[in-house]
DNA sequence: GCGTTGACATACCATCGGTATGTCCAGATA
DNA sequence: TATCTGGACATACCGATGGTATGTCAACGC
């Protein structure tokens, strides 16, 4: 159980190794994945791209390719909250918090390798209740807590948050959706980004 | 090429088997791929409930499973799409119009056996591009020209309309998948609904 | 009536996800 | 330091599935 030494992170060849085919298969399948959907990416190239066999995959993902892909979405949504909290974080008022992480947003999930991952085969492969959740761990929970803040603090007028989450997640998807994929280059972000702030800025009005 | 007779319908006992089959075809796989999924959704049990072999489904559907998915998906989206001009059209006037068609689209896609089919397997079976062209055939179109003229009525502030039409699409597909997933009965779809026409209402001001 | 052709049914195949088993070496133990 | 145990894979194999190629038979035009 308990490490011999005083605790002591001494990594091991072992478990060194074991870390990079980890590493390695969750590398290989996000490219794959993302460049050609996940129906579309055999599990044979996908151990061969990443120099391991089908038994590595099973070994690290035992629930095989499904669980491959969880993990690669898990890392992509993780990567996406991450920088939608970092944006958020440089400010103090909570409006700019608020504005700044949608913009953030829409950044994150339009850079390449992102949106199908995320937002399209995500909620085919895992269904939607589990994308649901994960969503809502990753980045969802940070716009839940700011509208809720801005009920809270009487910007927004008294109403349910629930839905209101709903409303401008979906719409921020959709919109991340169709910049990556009729990309008509970063002025077309700017436009989308400029509807969905003067969106939510018409919230403060209702 | 042309009929002999002057133009007259008669079925025929050929054409009449052959419509019969593809409706059957159609029926049960859209049956199947409401509740299952398209990817759990096997051809074999698919053309014993239509009561059919492979040989049937590929004469009249040469793309195999994805061509019948993509006639379900487009039968749905067409019902979908009615409902919605229809809701719309027993009004005059243009925001009257808008507000009926959001109400009635996001009780149209919670509907049983809609959501799954229209807004999770359709994007990741035909890829984004596609479905998004259908669904514009379908729906969205009448949401962008509802927007289109209310912004020319001057009703709505002048501004580009592609992006807001996509944030507002969005919102409802998300919308709908909410409230079809954690189904809480009516009342839920009742809120956000009106939460829904609250924020559609508050792009007035803007 | 008769040949043609459309609307299927049957038989077959390749591939893919998944599993069961084998192997080898790092590291704990004595 | 000799041993030996278990983890981290590799190899071999399997059933099922989507897809295809071929066969069949009856409706329809002539």
């Amino acid at each position: 159980m308990a490490r011999s030494d005083g605790g002591e992170r001494r990594p091991g060849v072992r478990e060194r190794q074991r870390e990079e085919t980890r590493r390695a298969l969750l590398r290989e399948g996000r490219t794959l994945f993302a460049g050609r959907g996940y129906a579309d990416v055999g599990l044979a190239e996908l151990v061969a791209a990443a120099g391991v066999t089908k038994g590595a995959l099973y070994h690290h993902f035992p629930g095989g390719k499904t669980d491959l892909f969880r993990a690669v979405l898990d890392e992509v949504q993780q990567e996406v909250g991450a920088r939608v909290a970092a944006a958020a974080d440089v400010h103090d008022d909570e409006w700019s918090r608020l504005t700044a992480g949608c913009r953030e947003f829409l950044a994150a999930a339009t850079a390449p390798g992102i949106d199908r991952i995320m937002l399209v085969d995500g909620p085919a492969v895992l269904g939607w209740n589990a994308w649901r959740a994960m969503d809502e761990a990753a980045s969802a929970r940070h716009l839940a807590e700011s509208l809720a803040a801005l009920v809270e603090e009487g910007t927004l007028a008294p109403q349910p948050v629930p839905p209101l989450v709903h409303l401008l997640s979906g719409a921020m998807n959709e919109a991340a959706l169709w910049l990556a994929s009729s990309d008509e280059g970063p002025e077309a972000l700017e436009e989308t980004t400029a509807a969905l702030l003067r969106m939510v800025a018409a919230l403060r009005g209702a």
